[in-house]
DNA sequence: CGAGCGTTTGAACAGCGTCAAAACAAGTGG
DNA sequence: CCACTTGTTTTGACGCTGTTCAAACGCTCG
């Protein structure tokens, strides 16, 4: 069954970006910018956009009963974000910093979709991805120390940018609630990890990875 | 566009049942029984089949590189597990107890969606119940608090079984690698939710929901 | 009835959250 | 260019809460 290598080959770059599933998909978008801070769309608005990052960085974020926010990810350019099947958002989306963003209509995807058999494989496979990544998350989270949740989180951050020196669009806070920490805790995690050399610290917002042995343990 | 309305409705239930796709899905499964802890499936092993809890519990679980044991979910009967996009499992199933289960070839699902429109568009909509399913996980491991994530996990059971009467198939280990907590911390919980009237016990696997202004609190 | 596992409970400890203050960075206006 | 402002990050001290280790209890099933 062929469809199974054309799945694994999508699959292998562990991203969702568009250049892996263009092909099958109207991909003619406008753009638009928004400041830091600025809602890109709210929870329980109509799900009636697709967005790609081109510059600039997004948060996706859910605000649970009691107020708490929890981030459901970060969309770095290249990423897709606020692809739904419900009707409504249960998200909403923030640009981190200034930003860029491709927009396509939902309804364009769908006729697509409708017709063509590889664009409905497509948008599958979107949906399978963003499960995959969610999968992670879980797993992160459920890690019961603060410096491991932190480190997964520099390793993910250090895979997505193919890189050991990464810059970190968002705020200690953005961190912390992606994270399930406080923000005391997470700085507290980057300033240990730099005493004990396992990375390096430039500014707040850049850090270079040092693997070592050492590192490997905090990496279980 | 009609296509709108039928996802609403198939997610109008909150559940991955087969009952809500199971008209564009090629169900002739065979049957298959588990004893307790058996594995059903390991991670890594090749996706061969799709699975319906007939009677009995499923756990679906991941191992952490340290050796850590998160469990992804609880399968109940009518639940599906066991579906991937990809060529491989990247969890392990268990039954929790002595179970039932229906097995259908992952083939046949793919030849059925290869050509048949709405069963694809059944396929993308279990992953995408599934991703919301997970979303919610992963809002509740975002607590921080232990009683909190027990409570949502007894709130989560007793709306699956549609009771505030609801037995426990699962351990308290089980429930603790659900939460990312303790056996401890998860058996003191409910003892202090029983001292406090938030609910009654009947034995550790009997639980029966109390709801008051008090547990409203709670469920924040 | 007894054995074995699962659950509950207790006590001590460690880690994270909370509160508070200081250090730092970036931008603004004089 | 510097002083000032504002927001972010870091650090410190403390208390709570969850983990750990250990022991007792209670089901369940031979």
């Amino acid at each position: 069954m062929q469809s199974t290598e054309m799945i694994e080959r999508c699959f292998e770059r562990g991203k969702i970006r568009s250049e892996s599933f263009a092909p099958s998909l109207p991909m003619s978008a406008s753009f638009k910018c928004y400041v830091r801070d600025e809602e890109i769309y709210g929870a329980h608005e109509c799900v009636e956009f697709v967005y790609r990052v081109i510059s600039g960085a997004v948060r996706v974020c859910a605000h649970d009963s009691d107020g708490r926010r929890l981030i459901e990810g970060f969309y770095m350019p290249g990423d897709l974000f606020g692809f739904e099947v419900q009707a409504r958002h249960r998200f909403s989306a923030e640009a981190i910093s200034e930003c860029e963003i491709a927009v396509v209509r939902r309804s364009a995807l769908e006729r697509a979709a409708s017709t063509d058999r590889d664009a409905a494989m497509a948008l599958w496979m979107l949906t399978a991805e963003k499960l995959r990544q969610t999968n992670e998350h879980l797993l992160v989270l459920g890690k019961k120390r603060a410096a491991d949740r932190v480190y997964a989180f520099l390793l993910e951050l250090a895979e997505r940018a193919n890189s050991d020196v990464i810059h970190l669009p968002m705020s200690r806070s953005d961190i912390a609630d992606y994270l399930g920490l406080t923000i005391e805790t997470v700085s507290r995690s980057f300033s240990s990890f730099e005493r004990a050399a396992v990375l390096a610290l430039d500014g707040a917002r850049h850090v270079i990875l040092k693997r070592t042995s050492r590192s490997q343990r905090l990496a279980a």
